[in-house]
Order: C-alpha cells, then structure tokens, then sequence
RNA sequence: AGGGCUAUAGCCAAGCGGUAAGGCAUCGGAUUUUGAUUCCGUGAUUCGCAGGUUCGAAUCCUGCUAGCCCUGCCA
C-alpha cells in the first residue's frame, strides 16, 4: 500500500501496462521528465469517462514527478465554444488538479502551417482539387485499395502556392484541401493521403477570424504534443489506427521531440450513455434539465448530485487501466462515494413521506432536547440535540398494519425504538374517509430513554423521526438510472421516463440553514446533497446522492 | 472479409515461465439505538478454444473462435 506521489516512487498498487511502459522508459533514461497532458475538445462537458483520463494523466505524471498541462484541441470552430472551455476549467480544477499550463492547440496554428508548408517542399503533401464525394470514392474500401487522385503529382512550387491562396481565403469551403502524400493502397485507410488542412471561413472561439483554413486532428495532434514536450500522449482505443499517422507526421515534421502515442480502453458504465453526442442530445430534446442535470454523468452533474472530487477519483484509480472493452457497475462508483462520506458527512434525521404519530401519554407542551452525536463513527464531528415532544412524525414505509414475517418496523402492538429517545408502542390507527392511514396513536415508556442505560427488554427496530413542531420541510429528489438498458438499439428507446421521484417531508431544525452542496448521511435513507440551484433559504431541496445499502426485503 | 486491437469469476482487474492478488456485486454468520457501518466467512484445479515447446505454461509457439475499432473536409 505504498501510495506515494510527486517524488518519483512508483505506487505498488493501481499498477497497469502504460505504467510498465513510462517505468521502463524512465529506467532506460528515454526522457528527462514524463509530460503528459489531457486534450478535451470544447465541444461539450466532461463526463465521467473523462475523469478518468483525467486521473490518469495527471496521476501518472505525478507518480514520476513529471508534469501535466490542459490543452484544449480547439481545430475545429464548427463545433467549439467558450462555454465548453470555462465548464471544463471548472470541472478539472473541481477535481483537484491543477495543469501546469493551459494551451490550445489554436495556439500553434502558425506553427502548424509552417509545418504542412516543411512538408510541401518535401513533397510529402499535396493540394487537392477533387471534391469530398471524389476523395471518398477514390479512397477504396476495406478490402480494395484506393486511386492516386490526379492532384497527387502536382508540383511542389504548385502547391506551395496553391496552399498560400487557401490560407489567403481564395477558395471557398471544401474547394480544396491539403493532403498527406502517404500511401493510397495501405491496408490502414488512415494512411490512405489523409487531409490534414480544410478550408472553413468560420470564426474561431479563440483566433476570430485570422484563420480560414484549419489542421484536421490526425496533423494537428502529434505536432501540439511534440510543441510541449509531451512524452506519453495517452488516448483511447479508437485512436490506434491513427498511431502509424501520428508517427508518420512527428517524423517527417520539422520536430526534435518524439512523442509516444499509447491507447487505453474507455470507460463504460451500465445504465449510462457515455458519449458527448448522446449527452448533447438528451440536453437538446429537454429529456434532462441541462448539462449539469444530477442524472447526468457529466461532472458537472455528478457534482450536482453530490458526488465528491475524492470519490470520483478513488473509483477512477480503482477501475484500473487496460486495452479491454469493459462495462463497469455503477454500484462501483456508488460504494466509493459511500466509503467517502462515511465518516466525513453528518448524519442526521430526514422523514422523506411523513405520517404523524400522537405519544398520547406524553404530556401536552412539553419538549426535551435530546443529545445526539453527529457520527457515531467520527466522535470529532461532536453533538447536536434534537427536539421531541408528543408528536412526531415518522416514516410511512415504516409502519404496516397487517405486517409479514420478520418486519421489526411499527404495527399495532408492537414496540420498536425511536432514535435517540423512547420506546413506543402503537395503539391505535386512525384513518380518514378513504381508508387512508392519518395518524397513529402510540405510548411511550419513559424508562427506555435513550443513554439511560434501559436494558430490561430490546426491541428489533429503531425509526428515525422529526419532531412536529419544529419540523423543517424539506423537498427530496431521488434517483433512478436515466437510462434502463444499456444494451442494443437505440439509446433513446431506454431513457427512463420516471427517474426522478419528489418527495415532500420534514428535516431536524438544525438544518434549516444549510446551503448549496452540504452533504449528509439521512438515517436509513442514503447519503444527500443540498442542490446549489433548486434549493434556497426558504426552500430546501436535497438531492439523493446514493441510497445506504440495504439487505431488507419486503416479502423475502 | 484488408488492417488494427482484445479475451483471467456476474463486473472491473493484477499477473510478465515456478503453480491464479485486490476491488465491486452476491450469498451466509457475528456485532449493532441506521435491516447501515464494522468483523468474519463465501467463489477460477483453472485463465476464449485446440494443439505444441518445457521438469513446469494464464504467461512462449502454432492454429482456430468470439468481440470491438477503421472507408469524416469530426475529435
């Protein structure tokens, strides 16, 4: 269990393959510090599947006292926005990790240009005149090798200029294109004289419009890892066909630095839809209320939930790294933000669907102010005392008229404890018109208090209560997967119609004053987040986070 | 099918020629003023399959099977 970080010692657990291969190469002295870097695209928020790459990156650097910068791969202007690129500063920096530079790939689009126009003189790129649908149907399929298109031969001097007026605005969009003069028969369709440069007469979020041509990702990537120094530049799977392209391009480039593109399976959740474009559409079609939706596996809407930076990042250790398909339970994450709160999260008392219970040989207008400890399992946290008097309101799950076997919960007769304070015993059910239970009427016996030492007989349940009077309403969202089946078809076909449940009930007194993103542990409920936008001084709205585990089975 | 990659328990995953770590989940049992926590116990004679090399193979070799990815002027 040795966890060391930032002094170059490498940890003995959360070992996998690209820490085998940074090892060695730090062993055999191929670089002097690891660099590593993390390149979202400002398309879209941060997903869970981020974070892991996330921990990964900034970890592994860490580990070896390298270091690691943001970079946002911004070449494409269609599709990027400021607004993505504040949210992802945010969420990283929420994470905890801080980059020990923040660049964007637009950065060095003269250095890219002077790079395509190095690869020019050297006759590896050319301009292309056919149209996209030409370029498509000369490239081959899988099986069949492409055609050389007519533009291939053209001459350096040719394309020098040619590529001068591209950049000078001289062509519309999609006119012409610049072209890696690579291999149109190689069984890698990568290879097959991909275009690096198109032209796009589009406003840049971060160059405006200096620029009307722009680096397709295959050019771009390998030259702004080997602008910074990047020395393992990790990525996911889909990406391996792009390696021999990556490493053709840092060859024959006008570069010193040799960057290592190396590949990693991405995360997948069950009950989750883990793509950009997916998460966009559901934020489009309203299905969620926004990117930071708590059902959203975004970080955004993860912190929302309630979830916390160190239980993300625990899970994102623990899942592991490997190049194998995966699905990983969601209850993984679940038990990390458990094992998280346990001990750090007050734990309090929340009646989420009340029904009033009458102590009716309680004395009328009394209160005790009882003490109780705020976690029994971290005494620091100290106590609280709460309110009791004779009434109460308790659980309506927590009462059943005509109980089976083996339910410890109240039932006319029965005795069971309420936290912190008395036995009680029910007496009497009262009902309205409908048939629907109202109140219940219930003794206690004042020699069960709580802390008095009363051992003279045990009852099999404690409930968790609120005292009346001074009960705090409080509104309760609980979760559901969003969506219900990961598998097959189309993943709107499985959106979960009815995956947020309202509940309207009471919270202790001492919590009328919490505020967006506390978090506690509600007594046999799970563990909730204040929600920073719905909730305010006069209408509390407690997210679920996650529900205790539980091993209660009605009928069973 | 041309290329690339992957395969170890229900899920994730270590392992790197010396006799299958760990976590999640599940199911038991003890403790419990949360049906929680905690604690103990629970599963692979076998690593996709078939051959081979070796004293010895999840690890090396050969063949096969299955799954994923690649024919954007997306990243």
């Amino acid at each position: 269990m040795t966890e060391k970080k930032g002094d170059g010692t490498v940890s003995e657990t959360h070992t996998h393959f690209i820490k085998h291969i940074v090892s060695k190469d730090m062993e055999e002295g191929a670089y002097d510090e690891i660099v590593t870097r993390f390149p979202p695209e400002p398309n879209g928020y941060l997903h869970i599947g981020h974070a892991k790459s996330i921990v990964l990156n900034f970890e592994l650097a860490d580990e070896f006292g390298g270091r690691t910068s943001l970079r946002f791969d911004d070449t494409n202007p269609l599709k990027e926005d400021v607004e993505y690129v504040k949210a992802i500063k945010e969420d990283i920096d929420w994470l905890g990790y801080e980059p020990e530079e923040v660049r964007f790939a637009s950065d060095y689009f003269e250095e890219m240009y002077k790079q395509a126009v190095h690869l020019i003189k050297q006759g590896l790129a050319y301009v292309e005149d056919l149209s996209q649908d030409e370029i498509r149907n000369m490239r081959g399929t899988l099986t069949e090798p492409g055609k050389e298109s007519p533009s291939r031969s053209r001459s350096v001097e040719e394309n020098l200029e040619l590529f001068e007026k591209m950049r000078a605005g001289e062509f519309a969009d999609g006119e012409k294109v610049l072209r890696a003069k690579i291999d149109m028969s190689s069984p890698n369709i990568n290879l097959r004289d991909p275009v690096i440069y198109r032209i796009s007469h589009t406003t840049h979020h971060n160059t405006g419009d200096a620029w009307c041509i722009y680096p397709m990702y295959s050019f771009a990537h390998p030259l702004e890892d080997a602008i910074e120094g990047v020395t393992h530049s990790i990525c996911t799977l889909e990406f391996e066909d792009q390696r021999p392209l990556y490493d053709w391009v840092i060859a024959n480039a006008d570069m010193t630095a040799e960057p290592k593109q190396i590949e990693f399976a991405r995360l997948n959740l069950t009950n989750t839809v883990m793509s950009k474009r997916k998460l966009k559409q559901l934020v489009d079609e309203n299905i969620v209320d926004g990117w930071d939706d708590p059902r959203m596996p975004t970080i955004s809407g993860l912190r929302r939930r309630g979830f916390t930076p160190e239980s993300i990042k625990q899970f994102c250790r623990e899942i592991g790294v490997s190049k194998a398909d995966n699905l990983v339970d969601v209850r993984m994450l679940e038990h990390f933000l458990r094992e998280d709160l346990k001990l750090k999260a007050p734990r309090t008392m929340a009646v989420l669907d009340p029904i009033k219970v009458v102590i009716t040989n309680y004395p009328e207008g009394q209160v005790e102010w009882l003490p109780a400890d705020i976690n029994p399992e971290n005494e620091e946290m100290g106590m609280r005392e709460i309110p009791f008097s004779r009434e109460i309101y308790i659980e309506r799950e927590d009462f059943m008229e005509d109980p089976p076997k083996k339910y410890f919960r109240l039932y006319p007769g029965n005795e069971v404890r309420i936290k912190h304070a008395y036995f009680i015993k029910c007496e009497d059910v009262i009902k309205d018109e409908n048939g629907r239970i109202t109140e219940l009427h219930c003794t206690y016996d004042p020699e069960t208090k709580s802390g008095s030492g009363f051992n003279a007989r045990k009852v099999k349940g404690t409930l968790h209560y609120v005292e009346a009077t001074r009960a705090v309403p409080a509104e309760f969202r609980l979760y559901e997967p969003l969506i219900d089946d990961e598998a097959g078809g189309d993943f709107m076909d499985h959106v979960n119609e009815d995956s947020v449940q309202v509940h309207h009930g009471f919270v202790e007194p001492n919590m009328a004053n919490v505020t967006g993103n506390d978090k506690f542990q509600f007594f046999r409920h799970g563990y909730f987040n204040v929600d920073p936008k719905k909730s305010s001084e006069d209408r509390l709205v407690f997210n679920r986070i996650v529900s205790l585990k539980s091993s209660f089975k009605l009928n069973g």
